[in-house]
DNA sequence: GTCAGAGCGAGAACGCGTTCTACGCCGCTA
DNA sequence: TAGCGGCGTAGAACGCGTTCTCGCTCTGAC
C-alpha cells in the first residue's frame, strides 16, 4: 500500500493519491486500507518517514562540506532540498500532508521532524557553536515553512535555496 | 460573507467554514458566494488580509518595548502570538487556508507575507542590523512555521513563545 | 417596448475522503 | 464438529467542496 501510494504521489501529487486508486493498485479493499492506515494523511505521513530516514542515511554517507558551519550547514539544506525537488510531486504530496492541521498525526509530525533536525544536526556537529538545539530548531522551522511555500507557489526553487543558505549564514559562524 | 466565515470559523475553526452554512448566514446562494471567492480558500485568505492588517494597525498604535532590537523583536512576536492565541479556531482557520496548498491563491498569500513582514520590520526599525532583509525573512517563515505546527498539534502556546524569543536573540544583537 | 446579458436564488449533481453494511474465509477453543 | 472472533472483499452510503442547471429579476441599448 505504501508503495502505491509513492507511485501515485510520485505521478500527480497529493490529489493524485486517492484512497480508491491506492487500494485497487495495492489490489486491497479500500476497508484494508483503511484498517491499516486511518486517514490519507497517515498514509503519506508514513511514506514521509521512510522517505525522511532513507535520507538521512544517504546524506550519512557523505558527510557535508565545508569550512565553517555555515557552509556545512548551507551544504546539508542544498543537497536535502535538491533530493526533495528530484521528485517535485512527490515531496509536495507529502509536505501537504505534513502541514495539514489534523491534530491526530501528531505523533507521526513529531517523528518527522525528529528526524530532519538529525539530518541538519550532522552540518554543526564537531563545530564551536553556542545553542546547537536552538539553532537546529530555528532551521528546521526555516526547512519546512520554505518547503511549504515551495508547494503552495509562493516560492521557486532557486528562491529556496536563497533563502536557505540565507539563513544559515544568519545563524552560523 | 467575510463576516459570516468569520463567525463560524471563530466558533468552530476551518472544518466548522462550511460553504453551504457560510452562504445561508450571510443570506447569499452557494452560486453567489462562489462568484465572489472562488474557493473556500480564497474567502479565508480575504478574511486573513483583513486581519492581518488589522494586527499591524494594532501594533503600529504602541512601538515595541525594549532596549535591543532583540528584545524588540520577541515583543512584537509575542505580542502578535498573543493576539491570534485569543482567537485560536479563528487564527487556526487561517493558517489552515494560508498552508493550503492550492496554487492559484499565490497572490493572496504574497499579500498576508507581506503584511506580517511589515509588522516584524517595525521591531528593528533604526536599530543597527546588518541584512535587515534577510532576517525579517528568516523570522516571517519562523513565525509561519511555529503557527502551523501549532495548528497542526505538534507545539502548544509556550513552546511556540520560547521558539520565537529563541530565534529572535539568535537573530539579532 | 423589448431584447441581451449580468447577477442572483434554489437546489441537484459530481468527486473524493471516510464510514458503514453484508458477507466469506480461516484458525481457534469448548 | 460447531460456534466465534479477526481480518479480508465488495460496494453502498454519507459529508462537504465544488460545479452545474434552470428560472427569475433588473438594467441598459436600440
Amino acid at each position: 500500500m505504501v508503495d502505491a501510494a509513492v507511485e501515485l504521489a510520485a505521478a500527480g501529487g497529493y490529489e493524485s493519491v486517492q484512497m480508491r486508486d491506492v487500494a485497487s493498485r495495492a489490489e486491497v479493499a479500500l476497508g484494508t486500507l483503511y484498517r491499516h492506515f486511518p486517514s490519507k494523511d497517515h498514509l503519506l505521513l508514513e511514506v514521509l518517514t521512510e522517505q525522511a530516514t532513507a535520507l538521512r542515511d544517504r546524506m550519512a554517507q557523505r558527510p557535508p562540506e565545508g569550512a565553517v558551519p555555515a557552509e556545512r550547514m548551507a551544504d546539508v539544506l542544498r543537497r536535502g532540498t535538491r533530493a526533495l525537488a528530484r521528485r517535485p510531486n512527490l515531496t509536495a504530496a507529502l509536505v501537504t500532508a505534513l502541514t495539514s492541521p489534523e491534530a491526530d498525526t501528531a505523533p507521526h509530525k513529531h517523528a518527522v521532524e525528529t528526524v530532519l533536525r538529525s539530518i541538519i544536526t550532522t552540518a554543526i556537529d564537531g563545530g564551536d557553536v553556542a545553542d546547537p538545539d536552538g539553532i537546529v530548531r530555528i532551521l528546521g522551522y526555516v526547512w519546512l515553512a520554505v518547503l511549504t511555500a515551495w508547494v503552495g507557489g509562493t516560492l521557486d526553487t532557486d528562491q529556496m535555496a536563497e533563502d536557505l543558505t540565507s539563513a544559515a549564514r544568519l545563524l552560523l559562524p
